[in-house]
RNA sequence: GCCGAGGUGGCGGAACCGGCAGACGCGCAGGUCUCAAAAACCUGUGAGGGCAACCUCAUGAGAGUUCGAUUCUCUCCCUCGGCACCA
């Protein structure tokens, strides 16, 4: 028989739920404690992912509040983006219909895991009291030149009909339907996140309790490279022709200079040479190519001549310049100075096309890190017989009055030289990209932007936000911004000059909605600001964010730009959203990520309807640590079944009989208190540290020892067991223990009951068993009181006789003392 | 190639700061109950050897430090994740 779940479950969320059990509420002074899961797209089901990143944070959220924190626990809905798009295109559904739909079904579902949210405070995205604050933040930046429309090259996804931003590039496709991205010379909105590269770069070091990982993946997406900007000239023409290179010391191998297809400069040199047309073929072709086919493995670096010439500021030496295919434009000044001796794709690139190779770095002798000569011998001047560019540190030849310095002290030596000769600066390179946001879609927020004949580009005055999206648009799939055929939306007048103008038909990217929606939670219902600045003193930082790894980049960095830019609008007192940041892992079945087109998914309400949300919640945190991966196993549920029924069948006993000391204190009884205490300090640090299935672990053991302990009958140290085994079980399976609680007569619910702290004066034992090793090998146990001098103890293990045994007559050399666990004789 | 995480029974996973390797659970085997089955309960369960007490081996591979290494150091192999013609 299993305990009537069903029942109790519904009872107690209807309990709560009536008593506002979970309402936030400030109060100055008070510890409070924001814990944030990363909230969901409401695509209509949930799934175990779901179910794994809600069940961790409430675990973490009832912990908390059982300390007596102030707790903040909301939920809501990130629900514009293409999954509402995409059924308006299949089933000629209303996406703001089909959204609220899968809302209301998501909420449900919810509900019925019984976690601990605030639900008032609910917030949906794709709401207009949401999204004109999106639209609010964006004029802000507008203002301040942080939002800026320009004309670059983009990433096109053919198959969405739209653009993405760079960290939506995923291997060279799309991150939603992998297609590979094409590049497009558009006209598109942007954030200049890279305003603040240093400062998100600089700040990872405020995020100690972040997985170590989630800030390595950072700080190489910001991708800061410290380097030089060298001044070369272009011979004809004279004008100046900048060069990015992380390796002034090889400065002097430069034995030509490449620019990127795209690179302005090419389409100038070119012009009026015999050799025009076919140039010219040569870089559109390049352009035209997907950087995937340009970047391909094996793929040839392609490159022709322009016939221009380049002159080297440190030795007024003439080289040629070449437009190749592996250099790009986004990076650096789109050119460099090649030194094929010192940089293996240009060394490829000089084999191919017959150019110089000039070794100025000598290899090390005994060690060539790459680049190993034959024979061992070192290469002057001539390097015909290498076979790959040697990378490495080494001596500086034929570097002019550099010579025979240590290349790494050339590096700064020949750059504080080149900038006191002004032949160049030192600067540095960022891989950050500024955020693109423009999207050719419907289901977003509108950007509010008009564009007038007369005015230019005008801003939508503060007071006509929120610019509400039209209901009815056509939404084909065809491609072009839906919103550019609504007629009524577009034609506008000017908020300048009242003459006709038009709207922005352009959304903003999704993520942009995500960027501040922890701010949003602590206000939900302010009208005047998108928060409310008292409220987000109070609340903010998050101190426990919970979501996926593959957040890792794209919403965590965004998020982290925006604390930053409303901090200096003055709105903010933090630098960082997050204090402290889990990573739950993905959740498999049969080694594979659950999917539909897979058919292996298990479906969360099937599992509730069969075993009760409780035992979901506990064997989804038992069966592996939370930052790991989960194997699901239809079977292992049966274990938590278990132990919830038993411990269902234990407190009954224990309730039934009246906790009166049927023997007075005996060690049966000290020894169930020391047990007790042990665990809820097990427990405790257990989930002070994440570890929330080893705190399983620990419940099951308690549970074990409470059985066997009062088959010898019941005293109130089985009660004290009895209690703090529900108290400590209590986050994991919520309405399990509450009911039981209330059956152990206590009157105050458990969800208001404060978290036990165990007594240390009753975890030291009386007797232990130590090891007994000789030489190290476990040979022997011996059980004696607790806190016997190691002299004593050398006694009492000289006289054993598996020890003398070992010994086998010899005196031992030594007796090594690990004081109540282990004594190790050296023969 | 660079950066990060990891490799422990049939499986998921434990092991504090270097001190009994395999906690807890799944599975499996045997047993109790039953006409029978399920459930429940009890016992066993890393490998090999031995009638047994016990012994030997074992944490990806190899070396090292140590009285003692899953844990620390070095070399190597493999898996996963991120970045990548980034100059």
């Amino acid at each position: 028989m299993s305990y009537p779940f069903a029942e109790i479950e519904k009872k107690w969320q209807r309990r709560w739920e009536e008593a506002g059990v979970f309402r936030a509420t400030a109060e100055p002074g008070a510890k409070k404690f924001y814990l944030l899961e990363m909230f969901p797209y409401p695509s209509g089901r949930i799934h175990m992912g779901h179910v794994r990143n809600y069940t961790i944070g409430d675990v973490l959220a009832r912990y908390r509040m059982a300390q007596g924190c102030r707790l903040l626990h909301p939920m809501g809905f990130d629900a514009f983006g293409q999954p509402a798009e995409n059924a308006a295109i299949k089933k000629g559904v209303d996406p703001a219909e089909w959204t609220m739909d899968c809302v209301r079904q998501m909420r449900v579902e919810l509900k019925r895991l019984g976690i601990s949210y605030d639900w008032d405070r609910e917030v949906v995205t794709c709401q207009p009291d949401y999204y004109r604050w999106n639209q609010w933040i964006f004029l802000k930046m507008f203002e301040k030149g942080l939002a800026y429309r320009a004309k670059a090259p983009v990433n096109w996804c053919p198959s969405c009909q739209t653009t993405l931003a760079n960290e939506e590039v995923v291997q060279e496709g799309c991150w939603r339907c992998h297609t590979p991205v094409e590049p497009k010379q558009l006209e598109q909105w942007f954030l200049k996140i890279t305003a603040y590269s240093e400062e998100l770069l600089e700040d990872l070091k405020q995020l100690a309790d972040w997985p170590e990982r989630v800030v390595t993946m950072q700080r190489n997406w910001i991708g800061r490279s410290e380097g030089v900007e060298i001044w070369f000239t272009v011979k004809e023409t004279g004008e100046r022709l900048p060069v990015f290179t992380t390796r002034p010391d090889t400065i002097f191998g430069a034995t030509y200079v490449v620019v990127a297809p795209e690179h302005p400069l090419a389409e100038k040199l070119i012009r009026g040479r015999p050799e025009e047309t076919k140039i010219r073929a040569f870089i559109q072709q390049a352009i035209r190519q997907s950087k995937q086919d340009r970047t391909a493995e094996g793929v040839k670096k392609e490159g022709v001549f322009t016939g221009g010439y380049a002159v080297n500021p440190v030795n007024g030496e003439t080289i040629p310049i070449w437009v190749a295919d592996y250099v790009l434009m986004e990076y650096g000044t789109g050119a460099i100075m090649a030194v094929p001796a010192h940089d293996q794709r240009d060394f490829l690139f000089a084999r191919e096309h017959q150019l110089p190779i000039r070794v100025v770095i000598q290899p090390p002798q005994e060690k060539t890190q790459r680049g190993q000569t034959p024979e061992g011998q070192t290469p002057a001047g001539n390097s015909l017989n290498w076979k790959e560019a040697f990378e490495g540190e080494g001596a500086q030849i034929n570097s002019a009055q550099f010579d025979g310095l240590p290349s790494v002290e050339g590096k700064s030596k020949i750059a504080a030289w080149m900038e006191e000769k002004e032949m160049g600066k030192r600067v540095v390179q960022w891989r950050l990209r500024d955020w693109l946001i423009s999207r050719q879609r419907y289901w977003g927020t509108p950007i509010p932007m008009i564009y007038c004949g007369v005015c230019g580009v005008v801003p939508v005055p503060e007071n006509q936000l929120p610019v509400t999206l039209p209901p009815k648009a056509p939404i084909t799939g065809e491609g072009g911004s839906p919103l550019a055929k609504v007629k009524e939306f577009v034609d506008v007048p000017c908020p300048r000059c009242r003459k006709p103008a038009r709207r922005e038909t352009d959304t903003m990217a999704t993520f942009f909605d995500s960027s501040w929606y922890c701010l949003r939670f602590c206000a939900p219902k302010e009208t005047r600001l998108p928060f409310d600045p008292k409220e987000t003193a109070y609340w903010m930082p998050v101190d426990q964010y919970i979501g996926g790894i593959e957040h890792a980049i794209l919403h965590l960095l965004y998020s982290r730009f925006f604390t930053k830019f409303l901090r200096d609008q003055g709105l903010l007192k933090l630098d960082e959203p997050f204090s402290r940041l889990l990573t739950q892992g993905m959740v498999l079945k049969d080694g594979e990520v659950m999917s539909k087109s897979r058919g292996n998914v298990v479906d969360p309400d099937g599992v509730i309807a069969r075993s009760g949300a409780d035992a979901l919640r506990m064997f989804i945190l038992f069966a592996a640590p939370p930052e790991d991966q989960l194997e699901w196993n239809d079977n292992a549920i049966e274990g938590i079944n278990r132990f919830l029924n038993k411990v269902w069948d234990l407190v009954e006993n224990v309730a039934a009989v009246r906790p009166e000391p049927i023997e007075g204190r005996t060690d049966r009884e000290s020894e169930l208190r020391r047990l007790t205490h042990a665990a809820i300090k097990r427990v405790t640090d257990d989930l002070e540290s994440f570890k929330l299935n080893t705190a399983i672990s620990a419940l099951m053991e308690l549970r074990n020892a409470i059985e066997k302990n009062i088959a010898g009958g019941i005293s109130p140290a089985a009660r004290e067991a009895m209690e703090a085994l529900l108290q400590l079980l209590s986050p994991f399976a919520p309405h399990f223990s509450e009911e039981l609680w209330e059956r152990l007569g206590q009157k105050q619910w458990l969800c208001r009951s404060r978290w036990p702290v165990y007594d240390a004066n009753l975890l030291a034992q009386k007797e232990v068993t130590l090891i007994i090793q000789v030489n190290g090998k476990v040979r022997s146990r011996l059980t004696v009181p607790a806190g016997l001098s190691a002299d004593e103890l050398k006694k009492k293990v000289l006289a054993d006789p598996a020890v003398t045994r070992w010994l086998d007559g010899k005196t031992p050399r030594d007796v090594i003392v690990v004081p109540n666990r282990l004594v190790n004789v050296v023969a």
